[in-house]
DNA sequence: GAGAAATCAGTAATCTTTACTAATTTTATT
DNA sequence: AATAAAATTAGTAAAGATTACTGATTTCTC
């Protein structure tokens, strides 16, 4: 893999936020610094680093795809009713090796998601 | 929510196939039986469902979403080569228990998803 | 059976993501 | 530093998934 401006700067991007960003969220933080970077470029980006493992992917279920540039084990919370994607402290890998020991499966990932409504909103409602 | 034989055949398909299906998969299935149905039909019907707890969402990062008419606690396996996704009998209670006294959230459910290269798969690399 | 509410089929529109192409940038070599 | 091959990009077009809309049909309640 070349360097490129363009993927530093997402990258950079990505290590630097704890939200769990979409590619249109990225796209735009990425503007700031090349203002006529392309959205096809960040995407071709985002996939790139996904194969490579520099970065993990975040399905939550809802309209696109999320993006976490912190790859140490750890899990996600997703609240229904403002979107946010949090971090939780939850070591999935234990699981890891169970899933590959008893049912065989060459495992790279796991993915913990937990969806409900998190405290600020739980708070908002009363 | 008013009775529709339409909804009664999403739900059929759903609760008869272990395969964790796409919207249009579910709709080329229920064609089958009412060949003028909408896929609209199948999306709003897919959503209100899933509203209502009696299916579920099987996010898993693939273009699109996936559904599981078994709403029993278990976990998914999706293969990054053949693209299925199959179960796992691992229940993640235990671990929404630990998130919600120690968060502060109301975790209405729990997505454990692996990813990796399924059995299948492995044996058509050797 | 009649009226109100819910649902539907069909279509159009939207949004996310991918594909394509000619131009630019990076890398390796001299 | 000049050069050629390979990788990457910007910009645009296209594809795919999902949602929105509208007038017609079905379901529920009385």
């Amino acid at each position: 893999m070349n360097y490129s401006r363009q993927r530093e700067a997402i990258i950079s991007v990505l290590k630097n936020t704890t939200s769990h960003p979409s590619a249109a969220w990225i796209y735009d933080r990425v503007r700031i610094q090349i203002p006529n970077i392309s959205l096809g470029t960040v995407y071709r980006n985002l996939a790139a680093l996904e194969k490579e493992g520099m970065i993990v992917k975040v399905p939550v279920g809802d309209a696109c795809e999320h993006f976490d540039g912190d790859t140490t084990p750890h899990s996600h919370f997703y609240c229904k009713s403002c979107e946010a994607i949090s971090d939780i402290p939850f070591d999935p890998s234990d699981a890891l090796k169970t899933a590959e020991a008893n049912h065989g499966f060459e495992v790279h990932s796991v993915t913990y998601t937990f969806t409900g409504i998190c405290k600020e909103c739980l708070k908002d409602k009363n």
